[in-house]
DNA sequence: TTTATTTGCGAAACCGTTTTCGCCCGCAAG
DNA sequence: CTTGCGGGCGAAAACGGTTTCGCAAATAAA
């Protein structure tokens, strides 16, 4: 009964055969033209027959609509975009797709997306203002109808965007919105949940407890920081240079690992901590699993995050979850708003979705 | 110290000032002819130029760079697709994204796409047959020059890939491919992962070890269920009415959860199960955490899985870690291979990356 | 000096649709 | 018998780029 694999071999590559003589030639698609000279009417009429215009008899339409379909014939988008100047397609503008958030929230935009014909195109940020610029400028010329976008962590401007606002392509912002420009965002309530956070906190007691960051010039990190110390101002522990409440974790994965493990580990440290996102409360679970801390005995921890595994966890986390989905999929419907309706102002909107406080283990 | 907010409050909504009367008009994106208008030459010569054409000297193009720039202008993309026949566009086809294999692929895609300069247009199926179909068409018409694609649970038939095909767009399967179409794929070896999943649970010592698969026809569940159903074949046990190695669980997350607890809490159940996606292995830990069945005391679990938190949950997870970002990279590649080499032929190209095992206190 | 060749640029065709107009025909009203 | 009208269709002009091809002037070769 041995092992009759190679377990974890190396890469394998099978080579197919090669034709390296026999040049692949597009095979020629046939458009519009072709189906209305088979047909022996017009182009235009098949056009509009096909967009089932008033002006075409039954009859022909139906001869049109067979006929395509026994070529099958599909209209070629990039002619149909240029002279109707539209796309249908938006543009999806994430920092990063690694969290779970972000996950749930494509899922949100795709559903009205999807129910509206229209098409997703996904862009990265990685986090980078300047990634974010050149994406950006890259959506302008008509590329796509309209923007969704949750701001990178050090995105200070909003030139770009203005620029594209002069094209009139609707923007909405979701989840992580940018004070100085004025569009519509769909947000969460992330003061008042910083503030929860904290207050949850204070009440078992806790004398220490700090707010992990992971920026401060990001809203969704100030307001739940805000919002963190008011709880703590309120409770009547005060700050000192010893105790700071607000603590910012920058740079790489390792880096901010790093701190973590020093913050947690220092003499008279945290009692308890806020996870800002998700990753970093991943981070303080394997920095207590490395350094031997016992949650929530040791410290309590309690995270901003839509982990699906939050209550399977060693021990199950509590959190504050957003409604990732609901948050995409409102920020898809108001974006098809501003496109639909040209006289729909998308200034001022601002829709904030609340996040719940879910208590499990690491607070108990 | 009381809540001066209304946590959890209601759904919030600020309405912005509407000016129903001021329609919003799309200004006028300067388009090339009033380009070059502006400077005094032709509009074929400040094409060249942009595109650095030798024809142009490098006085004339760096004439027009600058107004390019002064102007604001950028290419209008659909005239240009139309033009060239090309849309610098892929097309990714996912069943869904809340799995974090597909979160990880998408990362690996982004890379390589983002560095060839190329945009990303991301569909998901729902893991419908019904969905694919119509998505594949979609793509046709030059809408994008090449597709990635991770075949749906309830595929077929390859007749709508092979339509595709015939307008000579490179398709390239990653993770989970279809046996009856010719292309590249790009796939983990799931067959040998099944055999090490099967043997490890049987070193353990285990009697009664069960692999719960979603599908009977997707490649990927079927290769790593007749692994695994080898291995236990190897080692001597032998299926029975009461026992089969591998069971079924089909329909809603609902559903699939409900047979879950049917199979772990039954009389002589199973005394491992391994899970063979991702959403299977969370739904273990939820039904044992509500049945009160302890694992790896009760029940032994291994997952094929990415998951981040397998090493922190309750408890620790044994995967099998496809290498998501790296699968998502190589397909990438090989399409854009197919993309640029005409007569680079992805018929019979096959490469195969291995997953690792990684025990941790689930088999312990 | 004449003939080739190169260099730099522009006119116009082209990509595949959509849309605006105008035409023709049949029918109803005057 | 006119006139008006509307239904059904086609010719051609967009849309905004890219590419081919030709032309003129400048340079090189003979």
């Amino acid at each position: 009964m041995r092992n009759r694999f190679r377990p974890q071999a190396a890469k394998t590559i099978v080579h197919g055969s090669k034709n390296p003589g026999q040049r692949r030639e597009r095979m020629k698609k046939v458009n519009i033209r072709e189906l209305a000279q088979v047909l022996n009417i017009s182009v235009a009429t098949v056009s509009k027959a096909l967009r089932d215009s008033h002006e075409i008899s039954a009859e022909t339409k139906k001869k049109v609509v067979e006929m395509a379909a026994l070529l099958n014939y599909t209209p070629n988008p990039h002619a149909s975009s240029l002279r109707k100047k539209n796309s249908k397609t938006i543009g999806v503008i994430l920092p990063k797709v690694a969290d779970n958030f972000f996950s749930l929230a494509i899922n949100g935009i795709q559903s009205i997306a999807e129910s509206k014909g229209y098409h997703l195109l996904i862009y990265l940020s990685h986090d980078k203002f300047i990634n974010e610029k050149l994406i950006v400028a890259d959506c302008g010329s008509g590329r796509v109808d309209g923007i969704l976008i949750s701001i990178s962590g050090d995105t200070e401007t909003a030139e770009h965007l203005r620029q594209l606002n002069e094209e009139n392509i609707p923007i909405v912002f979701f989840d992580r919105d940018f004070d100085g420009f004025d569009t519509a965002r769909v947000i969460t309530n992330d003061r008042e949940c910083g503030y929860m956070a904290g207050k949850h906190l204070v009440e078992k007691g806790m004398q220490r407890p700090v707010f992990l960051s992971i920026s401060s010039s990001l809203p969704i990190c100030k307001e739940r920081a805000e919002g963190f110390e008011q709880a703590i101002r309120e409770s009547g522990i005060v700050a000192s240079p010893a105790y700071q409440p607000v603590l910012y974790c920058e740079g790489s994965d390792e880096a901010i690992f790093e701190q973590i493990k020093t913050i947690i580990s220092q003499q008279d440290g945290p009692d308890a901590v806020v996870a800002s996102v998700e990753k970093i409360a991943l981070q303080v679970y394997m920095a207590c699993q490395e350094l031997g801390i016992h949650i929530p005995a040791a410290l309590k921890v309690i995270a901003f995050s839509t982990l699906e595994t939050a209550p399977i966890l060693n021990p199950s986390l509590t959190t504050i979850t957003q409604p990732a989905f609901e948050i995409g999929k409102t920020a898809a419907e108001i974006l098809f708003k501003g496109i639909e309706k040209k006289n729909f102002d998308l200034k001022g909107e601002k829709i904030i979705l609340p996040s719940r406080l879910i208590e499990r283990a690491s607070t108990q």
